[in-house]
RNA sequence: GGCUUCGUAGUUCAAUGGAUCAGAAUAUCAGAUUUCGGCUCUGAUGAUAGGGGUUCGAAUCCCUUCGAGGUCACCA
């Protein structure tokens, strides 16, 4: 239990002692002291007034007083509007430390009997992965290590979006323009390859619209009868009728791809503990759409299409199955919904999505629970914004994409470059200075594109984010650095306890960080927000960086003293250690 | 246009309805140290888009004006 608790649950007995009044402890309301007033936690008394019937600074005194005489947790208290500033006993802090610092499972929560399945990543076939993607797959990734640690099962899932006339698009180029060109052949990544003659799709399609128009035809008719787009359609029409032919190009092309992902995967260290492919779940999609007929929650227009009516919900009609039978994308996905609930009986399902699908979720959530799909309710969007560029935004559709690869290696390359200047990297084997860069460029992308709330709109800065100096990910891993290099240099650290020494306020203030570190785990996981560990590791990274200005550790001024600050150094860099690696990051002994 | 998300220092980000001073980072200016590692630390300057309301207390909740995204396909 941590110190917040403890200081509820004695506020809390307190309370009963005194005024024979029952208060759940998570109504209660405990800050940490803002450094203008004395004191180490406070509790806010203004919500106990209407309950308790006194004036909250008549509340306050009493509590305290009360605090004080009955446990040996404070030292003093004093009493500002309302506020009741508690101050806490150095021995407490100190006891903290001697019983946690070598403690492995410090911030880890003891199973919790639920079960969360993340869905992130989930790319297209057609095209390689771009930069703003990288901010979907970092989110799920770092996700699901702060789900896992605050005590769940939870399941990794990349939902491959396989099939589809955007497919069909690249395959069709591919046919025209390629004369049989491989990865193999080209010397080109698969994913990019692809990539190419979707661009190249598009481009034809343009000018056979453009000859079109200027025959004479309207523009909208133009666009649905190029030729080139019509033998798109020809094809997904036979990839559903299960054309061989079509299917093994299908096959082939999809391959590339798959190998182009895993490199960049790797690349990022990047992980999934099952895949799902919509080209297996539409099938179950119209059939649960059928049931949904018989049911009468949907209905059939005169076309032969069928429609959910939300009109009552406040949203619209919305077509869950063409005219001609074949499905749409909604219709994927709750069959893909569906088949995730049989396999796993998740209680909560996440999904990692941007935040251009937020009336497509809202409308799968709604579908599904009007079918009495079960999992329905424990579905949950994790909707991120957009990110650009410090020059502009970057839109997937007007062609001019930052790659997510072209991005990794301006990343490892920047940091390659810096360390290199610096030249601080005397004894590393080549292969350990490219792990070198891999941790550095990678530490500042994933680092950077985390720190900010995901719900909300961000600007990348890649010059910003592999800066030492500043809220970053190089930042934090130079502290881990620093520490370790201190550790190396003490092979001698005492585990006897400290009780003759007494600590510092610089002590005390990093002590009390480190404290709350699983409440930052808990909030992180609570709000599905991996900025919250972005903000606490680089928190404990300044503060230990203020400590060791005007604490010497390896020439304290006693043996004692020594052992103590060792212990605080071991226990910061293990809390900055497992926080790097929820969010993904690595933490470099050297750099 | 309907629905929806958002608007905080020059810039990039914080702040479960809590304090007299809305925190950081960066940039700018001033200073300390240059010992455990590229430095690091301290201080100064600087912001809640405008207007109402709710309350002991509002960046946060409600209304409204202005501004910026997203979305409203038999695309995914």
């Amino acid at each position: 239990m941590n110190l917040a608790e403890e200081i509820k649950k004695e506020v809390s007995q307190a309370i009963e002692a005194i005024y024979k009044k029952t208060v759940p402890i998570d109504e209660l309301l405990i800050t940490e002291t803002k450094p203008e007033f004395e004191g180490d936690y406070t509790l806010v008394t203004f919500s106990l007034a209407k309950l308790i019937g006194k004036k909250p600074d008549e509340i306050a005194e009493e509590l305290g007083a009360s605090l004080l005489d009955n446990n040996d947790l404070f030292t003093a208290f004093n009493v500002i509007k309302g506020f009741l500033n508690l101050s806490i006993k150095d021995q407490v802090f100190l006891n903290f430390l001697n019983t946690t610092w070598n403690d492995a499972d410090f911030g880890t929560f003891p199973a919790n009997q639920k079960k969360v399945m993340v869905e992130y990543s989930s790319p297209n076939t057609n095209k390689p992965i771009h930069f703003g993607h990288l901010r979907n797959n970092f989110l799920g990734y770092s996700l699901a290590n702060i789900l896992e640690a605050t005590g769940n099962e939870v399941v990794k899932t990349n939902l491959i979006n396989d099939r589809g006339i955007h497919i069909c698009k690249s395959m069709v180029a591919w046919l025209h323009f390629a004369n049989g060109d491989t990865p193999e052949s080209t010397g080109i990544k698969g994913d990019h390859l692809v990539g190419d003659y979707y661009v190249k799709f598009n481009d034809e399609y343009k000018a056979q619209i453009e000859t079109l128009i200027s025959e004479g035809m309207p523009k909208e008719e133009a666009e649905k009868k190029a030729p080139i787009y019509i033998e798109a359609q020809d094809m997904l029409r036979k990839w559903e009728a299960g054309d061989e032919e079509t299917l093994s190009l299908w096959k082939k092309m999809n391959d590339w791809v798959y190998e182009g992902f895993d490199i960049t995967y790797t690349r990022l260290g990047i992980t999934f503990d099952r895949l799902y492919y919509e080209s297996n779940t539409y099938l179950l999609g119209k059939k649960i759409i059928e049931q949904g007929l018989e049911k009468g929650v949907l209905f059939k227009k005169e076309d032969g299409s069928v429609w959910i009516d939300l009109t009552a919900d406040g949203l619209d009609q919305k077509l869950l199955l063409r005219g001609d039978g074949t499905s749409v994308y909604i219709t994927q996905d709750i069959g893909t919904a569906n088949l995730k609930f049989a396999n796993y009986k998740m209680d909560t399902s996440v999904y990692v999505i941007g935040d251009e699908q937020n009336y497509h979720m809202q409308v799968l959530k709604l579908i599904l629970q009007k079918l009495e799909e079960p999992g329905a309710d424990g579905i949950y969007h994790l909707s991120y914004g957009m990110v650009e560029l410090p020059n502009g935004k970057m839109k997937s559709r007007e062609g001019n994409v930052v790659d997510a690869d072209d991005m990794i290696a301006e990343m490892i390359g920047i940091a390659k470059k810096n360390t290199e200047e610096l030249g601080k990297v005397d004894g590393f084997t080549e292969a350990e200075l490219q792990t070198l860069y891999d941790t550095l460029g990678l530490g500042a992308l994933k680092f950077y594109l985390l720190r900010v709330d995901p719900k909300k709109r961000m600007i990348f800065n890649p010059e910003e984010s592999i800066d030492f100096h500043g809220f970053t990910g190089p930042f934090v891993q130079y502290t881990h650095a620093r520490i370790s290099s201190i550790l190396r240099k003490a092979d001698d650290i005492k585990i006897g306890n400290s009780k003759d020494v007494s600590i510092t306020p610089g002590e005390k203030k990093l002590l009390k960080l480190i404290e709350h570190y699983p409440d930052a785990i808990l909030q992180a996981g609570r709000e599905y927000n991996p900025s919250v560990i972005c903000n606490y590791v680089y928190h404990v990274a300044k503060e230990f960086n203020s400590f060791l200005v005007d604490h010497s550790v390896l020439k304290a001024e006693t043996e004692s003293l020594k052992n103590m600050r060792l212990k605080l150094c071991v226990l910061t860099k293990q809390v900055i250690a497992d926080a790097l690696n929820l969010l993904g990051v690595q933490a470099p002994e050297r750099m």
